[in-house]
DNA sequence: CTGAAAGCGCTTACAG
DNA sequence: CTGAAAGCGCTTACAG
């Protein structure tokens, strides 16, 4: 069987408190022989500690529960990957659950991330979805929104600011010459996009409301039918740069030159976005930043601050040159 | 505090073995009336089980660990969505890490994860990273590798054969016409990217041989020099998905068509490749049967049988028709 | 500085 | 069918 704390404090002929000053250096001083011997035995025989003894006992298990409508989608993979990052950092593990945008789903995946006794719970929720916040209350576990917070929950938000980074996208297309803009939204007005939308709304510049669903092959049967009955605008906006992903690839099929033709720009800057064909212009998400944030409002019981803001990067989409590929990133 | 069982059976009028009996259905018989009110005291309470407890007592934390080199990247994304899909069927709770393709950080997540005692752990593992199965060994947690399985070790392998699929779109390629066939390679030779290239190599085909990073920037710029310096191959098997999305981007920016100048394929075939400019025509990995088999072989003990193979879908990019999205799947 | 002991909330033989 | 009790491996007051 595995190694215990008795099996070491047997070793070094020490008690087993002792092994737990040793090896969580704490709250009791240990002389330094005694700590040497300990060392040593837990070395010898591969001593490993048992999270799950200590969180019975403390009352914290490490782990961070993160909920995501789709783990998948470069959106919620590049705020998923900055979470379990900035979570690693701060010594949690992360356990994750996919919803599907399903609300049913959504509680369902809570409930059992609840039962594992989180030290927190980060949600991205979907749509329509429920306010995770009263079951996190009821089970004694803080929770954080990121991305989008159901409508009237109590949950605290952290989030991006998107409508300084809508309206400069805006500018842009308007520099370019366009002076009608549509705006490709979700099927619904909820959370971010909704935001997103008022934003543009609110631009001389709004021409058309289009919608999809939040896919790349419902943008592109939405892009593919519009461009069959001669329909498409000059310019639009895209929500998220999941579904301007899918208008790309259908404005292709169909022969229609971007940004000659269909000038495209987008709300979410993932990394994506600059290899997409032609390159994306794109609002860029503060993932890191937004996530440092919510961990920190998690764990450190710290405010949310006011939102940091996505920042316009202008590339080939809109009109703009190619910027090429010197400058980017590896990863 | 959290409601615990000893209060749903102070309410309900009985002890905590029933109570336990109720909530885990067994291993005990209850009769109906208790039962009922067990059920009722529950639900009143708003009891919520502690599975930390459970788990200390019986020995299953109900937690699988999964560890991968970037779980934004496509390819790696769509592996553990299905592995968490399939992990959440059989009840578990998955717990990520994410190691930047770096040997340390993997040996440090491994760690990290089984000091949580999981009931398992699926790793995709680094070229050159460590075995994982001796640590898991020690700590008494079965572990399946997935994708790729260090030289040398011990772990039990679920991961697709590449060999017919890279056979087959070096064969669909030749008849589009090239008989010259470059292969993009990672870089090292490790792992089902090894694989890819010695199924490359065995074809009468196999022109140049190239190396980059695994990410879609790598292979941008590469790409970017070869047109630069005129050095293009006429057709490229890429080894992932990832590259071949740096190798359309830069090839767009730098004017040469595709597939007309240059054909493409690639190995991973990820969602994504439905939706790249020009679509790509690619190997699709059997996702979700790899993940099923990898969680029946963990967590059920099954042996892994002979591995499942991987499709060719044939797109634009290597010369055919553009298929248009009337079929592509939502999601 | 060190150790014996209680107790976190469960599960499960065991006795009734 | 039901209940009293041991014990999973830790952490941490408490006594020395």
């Amino acid at each position: 069987m595995a190694v215990t704390m008795a099996d070491v404090a047997r070793r070094a002929g020490t008690s087993v408190a002792v092994v737990s000053y040793v090896v969580n250096g704490g709250p009791r001083p240990v002389a330094a022989r005694t700590r040497e011997r300990v060392l040593a035995a837990a070395a010898e025989l591969g001593y490993r500690r048992n999270r799950v003894a200590a969180a019975l006992r403390s009352g914290s298990s490490g782990l961070v529960g993160v909920v995501l409508p789709d783990a998948a989608n470069p959106y919620f993979a590049a705020l998923g990957r900055a979470l379990e990052a900035a979570l690693s950092r701060s010594g949690r593990l992360t356990v994750v659950a996919t919803t599907g945008y399903d609300a049913e789903r959504q509680a369902e995946a809570v409930e059992r991330i609840l039962a594992a006794q989180p030290d927190g719970l980060v949600v991205a929720s979907a749509d329509g979805a429920d306010d995770p916040a009263p079951a996190a209350a009821d089970a004694g576990v803080p929770v954080v929104a990121v991305h989008h917070r159901p409508e009237g929950a109590r949950a605290v938000l952290v989030a991006a600011d998107d409508r300084a980074g809508v309206h400069a996208a805006l500018e842009h297309l308007r520099g370019h010459g366009h002076e009608r803009i549509a705006f490709l939204a979700g099927p619904a007005d909820d959370g971010p996009v909704a935001e997103r939308m008022r934003a543009w709304r609110e631009s001389p510049a709004a021409g058309e409301l289009l919608r999809c669903g939040y896919a790349r092959g419902s943008a592109a049967r939405l892009t593919a039918g519009l461009a069959a009955r001669g329909e498409l605008p000059r310019a639009l906006l895209a929500a998220t740069d999941e579904q301007a992903v899918g208008v790309l690839a259908a404005a292709a099929a169909a022969g229609v030159a971007v940004p000659e033709r269909l000038a495209v720009a987008a709300c979410d800057g993932t990394p994506d976005a600059a290899f997409t064909v032609p390159s994306l212009t794109a609002v860029e998400q503060p993932f890191e930043e937004v996530a440092e944030r919510a961990v920190a409002v998690l764990l450190g019981g710290e405010e949310p601050r006011e939102r940091p803001c996505g920042r316009l990067i202008p590339r080939r989409s809109c009109g703009c040159p190619e910027p090429g590929f010197a400058d980017v990133l590896e990863g």
